[in-house]
DNA sequence: CACAGTTAGATTGTATACAATACAATTCTA
DNA sequence: TAGAATTGTATTGTATACAATCTAACTGTG
């Protein structure tokens, strides 16, 4: 006779995880569609606005993305002229991503969104410090 | 003279959200494919083997998914024989979905889930009950 | 220097997510 | 009760995610 009560949705601590994440997400798509972003790409473009240039695999330990998904990813943004791609000269093997003047202009246009975004989430300071300082701490065991 | 503290990554509250839900996912995915699911099928499951039947809109509401997620997954699952789908008499808008043999069976197999991937991460009670309040109240705000 | 091993990205294949739209069945209402 | 709303799913289109595989470039070694 087994018991399987930890395999009940709510016992799972990964499920409100995946959960939440997606429905916060939802809450940002429409306001960054606005300025013709996705989340991925909003994200990619935070680590732009502040570091100017880094190559995939930087980006990519930051954002906790593979190639998979970022090749495809740049690509598109490098079309829409927010970031140039570049091999580097001495190892051809890196590409080095660098933001253009399109790309730091869109800046002004974003920064309405967290403010918008902080509108709609209902955590005291405590809990939301709370909730950052776990989510760290997982992400630190990789 | 604008402050864009904001827009830094390291400032938001979405990100570690976002990616630590995919570390997670991550973890759960090779686990998983030993018993042939993928995760979205595995956290389908886990409200089949409570519920044994129920309707695709509730299942919806349950996971935070929309039709266009399930009803894909729903009919893949149903080509693999773990539950039912059938348009409920009475009301032929609804599609009443219902465990299997099959589906039930799979349960013993996916008992040992949970149990490796708490061994993978390393949160203390307290912080895992804070974790899993600060994440239902998320919830709760829609 | 030849070459095995490693590294950095790109590509391919599979599986979501979800907005937007469509559609059929049901319910409401003038 | 006919047409208008509503409801429950399904479909379409776009954008990820990531495992697995591939490829070109670089590195260390005998």
């Amino acid at each position: 006779m087994q018991d399987y009560d930890c395999l009940k949705l709510e016992n799972q601590l990964c499920f409100p995880l995946y959960a939440a994440s997606r429905e916060i997400l939802r809450k940002y798509t429409p306001l960054l569609k606005k300025i013709g972003l996705t989340y991925t790409q909003y994200i990619v473009m935070m680590v732009m606005w502040e570091h100017k240039t880094l190559n995939v695999g930087e980006l990519g330990k930051k954002l906790y993305l593979d190639t998979g998904t970022l090749s495809p990813l740049l690509k598109s943004m490098e079309e829409k002229e927010l970031l140039t791609r570049t091999r580097q000269k001495g190892d051809e093997r890196v590409v080095t991503i660098e933001i253009t003047q399109k790309g730091m202009d869109l800046q002004k246009e974003a920064v309405s969104v967290p403010e918008q975004i902080v509108k709609c989430v209902n955590l005291s300071q405590e809990e939301a410090e709370n909730l950052y300082k776990i989510l760290y701490k997982l992400l630190a065991q990789n």
